[in-house]
DNA sequence: CACGCGTGGTA
DNA sequence: TTACCAAGCGT
């Protein structure tokens, strides 16, 4: 970087008639502009001319996957209170992380996110990879996340390309082949678009304008800085971009919950590591099948031989590919019973503090206080 | 490459 | 109430 008090010379003045009028600026610049005046104010966004920490732009960005600003809000301020660096992260036992993590859903990327800064802190000495390449090399970080620490974190010049900026460039070309078919296409677009300098600004500028101008449903046209340049919008089929291939129905499965209770304390298994809320605590389960429950087949599935007491209603929840619904069982333990394989009794007046999943939260909340 | 993988908010 | 949506990744 040149020294400050380096003197820039001012470029030439632009002689009168050779302009005529105004050039507009480009789409990016705009674009930036628009950033600049109208940025959001996020928990993990670096203050204007401030440097942004990697650690907290990567921990941002895999709690946003898929997930909205306003539920990462919370998480993003505890973590970084209890672990205000990747090693204070790599030194927990996943355990915890994954107590941490409950209720955000998508558990493989808090497995992820504990894998990664494992590596990063033995591998790398703590320090992040600053290339698209290295970054790509990290567990839980795809292209899109290896783009967007990339470039709010180094200044790369790489396109992050999530589903607000696929609306967005959908519209502002008006492309009509359906989601996920364009995507090659999009990406190729936003990479387009990237400005030399700000890149990292660029990115999140993209995302803001998607999440506040450019949404999903009734975008707000009026006030967008590049509505002049926006192909669906001069057509008019703005609401209908992007499109996107329907989504098969989701099936709906039923199973009995055991709520096992033993003086102050409730039974609580811990899943298989992988998979559906894999490595997570539940409320033991018979399990989830389409069509009716066979009771008798399902009480042998419990954890315990005891005598059951069906609860009044039923607990219900949606899972991304399928809906579940729970009939809780309610069984008394003896004292000297011992629990069985991946169990652990839990007290009961600290069930807040177990990091069940939202799933099982429900249940433990609709069983008898 | 299509599918598995959570949850809470919104119209 | 139902259906869709939100800063995707791994296999």
């Amino acid at each position: 970087m040149p020294p400050l008090t380096k003197r820039v010379p001012k470029p030439a003045k632009p002689s009168r008639k050779n302009v005529t009028v105004p050039v507009a600026a480009p789409l990016s610049d705009r674009i930036l502009r628009w950033y600049d005046r109208h940025r959001r104010v996020l928990p993990w966004r670096a203050l204007p001319g401030q440097a942004a920490d990697p650690y907290k732009v990567w921990l941002s960005e895999i709690m946003l996957q898929q997930t909205t600003v306003a539920a990462v809000g919370p998480y993003f301020r505890a973590f970084t209170e209890r672990w205000p660096t990747v090693a204070d992260l790599a030194a927990t036992p996943l355990d915890d992380l994954l107590a941490a993590w409950a209720g955000l859903g998508y558990y493989a990327r808090a497995r992820n996110l504990h894998a990664c800064a494992r590596h990063v802190q033995s591998e790398l000495g703590g320090v992040f990879p600053d290339t698209l390449e290295g970054l790509l090399a990290l567990p839980g970080v795809g292209p899109y996340t290896a783009a967007a620490i990339a470039s709010i974190a180094f200044d790369v010049q790489a396109a992050a390309v999530d589903g607000n900026v696929e609306r967005v460039v959908s519209r502002l070309y008006a492309i009509t082949t359906p989601l996920p078919a364009s995507k090659p296409e999009i990406k190729r677009l936003a990479e387009a678009m990237v400005p030399e300098k700000r890149a990292g600004d660029f990115a999140q500028a993209m995302m803001d304008l998607g999440a506040t101008i450019c949404t999903p449903r009734n975008p707000a046209c009026a006030i967008c800085p590049v509505s002049v340049d926006c192909a669906a919008r001069a057509q008019g089929i703005q609401g209908e971009l992007p499109k996107k291939v329907a989504k098969k129905a989701r099936p709906f499965k039923r199973a009995a919950a055991f709520w096992i209770v033993k003086g102050d304390e409730v039974l609580l298994r811990r899943r298989a590591p992988k998979g559906l809320l894999g490595g997570m605590l539940e409320v033991p389960s018979s399990s989830w099948v389409e069509g009716e429950i066979d009771k008798p087949a399902a009480k042998a599935e419990a954890p315990l031989d005891l005598k059951w007491f069906a609860l009044p209603g039923v607990v219900r929840h949606g899972f991304t590919h399928f809906e579940l619904e729970f009939t809780v069982l309610a069984g008394h333990a003896p004292k000297d019973a011992k629990p069985p394989k991946d169990c652990i009794w839990w007290p009961r007046a600290k069930i807040d503090e177990a990091g069940l999943p939202t799933v099982f939260a429900k249940i433990a909340k609709h069983a008898p206080g």
